[in-house]
Order: structure tokens, then C-alpha cells, then sequence
DNA sequence: ACATGATTGCAAACAGGTTGCAAGAACCAC
DNA sequence: GTGGTTCTTGCAACCTGTTTGCAATCATGT
């Protein structure tokens, strides 16, 4: 994987994170270790793409209220422990983020049957660096989706619902 | 303006287009032009950055139904006359695009103030090119985004209504 | 001027997401 | 363990952005 100007790149995603060392970071954040937030971290950590409050909801089964995801989420984002991102179809999708890894990276999705790619490279931070400066503004950071069709879908092979271009 | 890799970037909004273009370019897709229409043309070619469709319905005035805003919208982004973004607050944004310019282009957005600046920088076509081909996708494209913080907010001058980070 | 079909206003309906509140856990201290 | 304090949850109502059905209205070709 190289990137568009030989340069930055981030790794993530290497490996399943044990649950045990998730519950215990809720704890070190003084949250409590309840059912849902185990279930959603486990569902989570076992996912290698994103996944939506409705995704997540669907994979626990009748657990809990879909109200409780959203709240959980926002709590583990706040927490650091999952990252958010928007894949232009209007719902929220997470991710869980390792302590090493910041989580910051790209993705590539199908726009015909919503398949994710995940995607390590990046511009330089330089660049961001020099945006901010010209226009003058402090803490700068992006966003960055790509889209496109997958090679099964433009073979034919159509599934799934879309997601907007 | 210089870019990621000292390459691509995209310019765009030189001059205001004439509202009589805009209106033949709806005859020419035999579109009729109508009262919300033309004042929506108009409201747009005024503005450098992109309007939500609220913000478009609060300039007309009580012209037309807030409904007309978003179905005249969704006509003007099939016909490419406008382009829509997502700034990342829920509500879709649009610009005017011109004959010449595909209307693609960047922006950097105050999480503060909502304050919105066009970046014409973005990074080498080649590297869409390359993602393509090393996961088999076809049409690709791309989105992206910058957030910060404006200098007038930065310095405590905060005002109006933020957007999300 | 007329006919005709595109366009509009209005209200209802959706979808994603948030929130108030009372009931139900976790967790800490004893 | 027991008990209480405080965080969480379920539920239902609500909010915002956006879409849609339908009847009334208006822009356009003749």
C-alpha cells in the first residue's frame, strides 16, 4: 500500500482486541461493565468494517434497546474507544479503536452494495499542516471517504442495498 | 495555492453566472422555469459557499414551500447545474456548478462558527487511479472535508451556530 | 387563448438520532 | 452478603432533515 504522494500511511485494525481489556478500559474510564456495553464491544471488536447503531442493534439480537446502542456509542466515542464515520448514506457507522491506534484512516465503498474497504493511506500531514496555516485556522483534521463500484457488481453480480455516490 | 503533492487542484466560482444562462440551461433539459426556480438560481449564484436547503428557503423569503426547495434541488443536482455536499451536520449543502467546472472542490469548515472556506487543493487523480486498480474498483471518486477551528473563534470571538467536528 | 403535463403547496410520513423519566442494574462500602 | 448510591436501561415521545401523495396551479407548445 503506498499513498498519494509516497508518504503517509496509517496501520491499524491488526488484530481482534481481547474483550477482557475493553471492559477494563470502561472501568478505568469509571463506566460500568453492564451487558450491552460488553455485547456491543464484542460485536464490535469482531467486525472488520463498520458498523451502524442499526447494525450493531440487529447483531445483538432482542439484548437491548436501540436507544442504548446510541447511547453507547456516544459514550465509547466519547471515550475514546470507538471511532465514528460517515459513509454518505446518513447513518452513523463505528469503529472499534485500539489504544495504539488513533483508528484515523479512509474507507472505500461500493456504492451498489454498500461493500467496505478499508483503506490505510493518506495525504501528509504536512499538508493539513500548511491548509491551517494559510487559512489560518488552529486544530485542523478531515474527513475522507472514496466510492466506487466493486468489481462484482460491475461484473453484474448485483446483491444488497446501495449507498449514495 | 499549493496542493498535498505540489499537483492537482481544481478551480472554480470566478465569476457569478448570469441568471439568464441558468434559466436556459433548465429550457435546455426541458425544464420549466418557474418562480422558486429562478429565485433559487438567483439565491445560489449570489452565494460563494454552499446553502442548505434551509438556508435557501430562509433567503427566498416566503416564496415557495420549504418541499419546492428540496425537490427543485434534487432536479438542479440530476440536471449537474448544482453539487451537493456533506459537511458533516446532517444537512446536505449545495453550490452552483459551471458549464466549464465540474463543481468538484474541497472545504474547510469551523466546528465553531460554521464558517466555511472553498479549498480548490486536492491530491493527484493518479492516486484515485491507483486505489482502483489495487482493489478492482471502477469509477471511483472521492470525498473529503477539513474541520478546525477559525482564527476569529480560535481568538474567542465565538458567534453562531457550531458544526459537528 | 387552450390543453396538457410539469410543478407547487400542504400535510402526512419517514429515517436517523436524542431525551425525559421511572424502573433496574453495577459497584462501593461495610 | 446487604444496602445504598449512582449509572444504565427500556420505553415512548420528540426533533430534524428529507421525501411523498394528492389536488390545485401554472409554464409552455400549438
Amino acid at each position: 500500500m503506498n499513498n498519494p504522494c509516497g508518504q503517509h500511511q496509517h496501520p491499524h485494525r491488526l488484530i481482534q482486541q481481547p474483550l477482557d481489556e475493553l471492559t477494563d478500559r470502561l472501568r478505568r474510564h469509571s463506566r460500568r461493565v453492564t451487558g450491552p456495553r460488553q455485547a456491543i464491544l464484542d460485536v464490535l471488536r469482531r467486525h472488520q468494517t463498520p458498523m451502524s447503531n442499526r447494525d450493531i442493534h440487529a447483531a445483538l439480537g432482542q439484548m437491548c434497546d436501540l436507544a442504548t446502542v446510541y447511547r453507547n456509542l456516544h459514550t465509547l466515542e466519547g471515550m475514546g474507544l470507538v471511532r465514528r464515520f460517515d459513509l454518505g448514506d446518513g447513518a452513523a457507522r463505528f469503529e472499534l479503536v485500539t489504544p495504539e491506534d488513533d483508528g484515523h484512516h479512509h474507507h472505500l465503498v461500493c456504492t451498489r452494495c454498500s461493500l467496505v474497504v478499508e483503506i490505510d493511506d493518506c495525504f501528509p500531514p504536512e499538508f493539513e499542516q500548511a491548509l491551517a496555516q494559510r487559512h489560518r485556522f488552529a486544530r485542523i483534521s478531515h474527513r475522507l471517504e472514496f466510492f466506487g463500484v466493486c468489481s462484482r457488481c460491475e461484473a453484474g453480480e448485483s446483491r444488497p442495498g446501495p449507498v449514495e455516490a
